[in-house]
DNA sequence: GGACAGGTGCGGT
DNA sequence: ACCGCACCTGTC
């Protein structure tokens, strides 16, 4: 354990895996410490949870802030029946991903980060996240906090380059100097497809990385990003009339409030189970 | 060495 | 509006 880091709470494991809670592609800046301890950064805030006869024991400066941020006021047992109830390709994904929440995470830091997953894949857009994080982010008592939007838009986009982010250099320093002037709060407050054809108009962010940016970011349950894990989920165990282009609108129609979550367990099925064809990314 | 995974921007239609 | 290709890095 890091020295002098408070308890702040525990939570029966049943519904919070924190395993399968962070290795399901929406958080970048986490790290596995032993079988049962992981570390959790998050804006300039930092976690470690330990896992234990059944219990998940959070240790952090910031109790109220992982609560929200692992979304533990919701009542998984509910979602998960829910779910599973709709069909047996759901039952296997809702029994095998029940552990999984979706998380509440920095709206800001959502933006930069799913710019920088396009394309790409979890073990280089950790490395590349970190590498951000350590060179722009300001000094807190458990490491380096998320960089400023001021930092990213008065960076050169070599810098990024530089660090491994590829052609998606441009699209960081874009983005981060169209957010110096503008206004989050109106963002959040609007209905979720004005606000996803809103990102839409950020600079490296298409349909995917809106819906990511939405579902994690912006607590949007009702979208369902769509890569390619999700389009051999969609062809495998649904249909085939449907363009790429049509699939999360066919996944959202049949989903409707709870499609996030829906995406959630089916990438994590694919990927424990199903992972033949792609990337075996680790 | 060469193919390919992984989403978005852009140019052409 | 839709389609096809370029883009960067890592892995097989």
């Amino acid at each position: 354990m890091t020295t002098d880091l408070p308890f702040a709470f525990d939570y029966d494991g049943e519904y919070f895996d924190v395993c399968d809670t962070l290795e399901c592609g929406q958080i970048f800046r986490y790290q596995k410490l032993s079988d049962d301890r992981y570390a959790v950064h998050s804006r300039d805030k930092y976690a470690e949870l330990v896992t234990a006869d059944g219990k998940v024991k959070a240790y952090t400066d910031d109790g109220d802030y992982f609560w929200k941020f692992f979304d533990l006021d919701a009542d998984y047992a509910a979602k998960a029946a829910r779910i599973g109830a709709l069909s047996p390709i759901m039952r296997a994904a809702a029994d095998c991903g029940k552990g999984i929440r979706i998380l509440n995470q920095d709206l800001t830091e959502m933006i930069f980060s799913f710019i920088i997953s396009a394309n790409n894949n979890i073990k280089r857009i950790k490395l590349i996240i970190e590498r951000v994080c350590n060179r722009l982010g300001e000094d807190t008592p458990y490491g380096k906090a998320f960089p400023s939007t001021e930092a990213i838009a008065a960076s050169p986009a070599e810098l990024f380059a530089h660090l491994g982010a590829g052609y998606r250099d441009k699209y960081l320093v874009a983005t981060a100097q169209k957010l110096l002037h503008y206004d989050l709060d109106a963002l959040l407050s609007m209905d979720t497809p004005s606000a996803r054809k809103e990102l839409l108009t950020f600079m490296g962010v298409g349909p995917k990385v809106a819906d990511c940016i939405l579902l994690f970011g912006m607590s949007r349950g009702d979208v369902f990003p769509v890569d390619t894990w999700l389009k051999k989920v969609y062809h495998a165990y649904f249909e085939h009339g449907h363009k790429d282009s049509e699939i999360s609108t066919f996944f959202c129609n049949l989903f409707g409030a709870d499609a996030g979550l829906c995406q959630q367990y089916l990438f994590y099925f694919q990927r424990k189970y199903r992972q033949n064809a792609p990337n075996t990314v680790q």
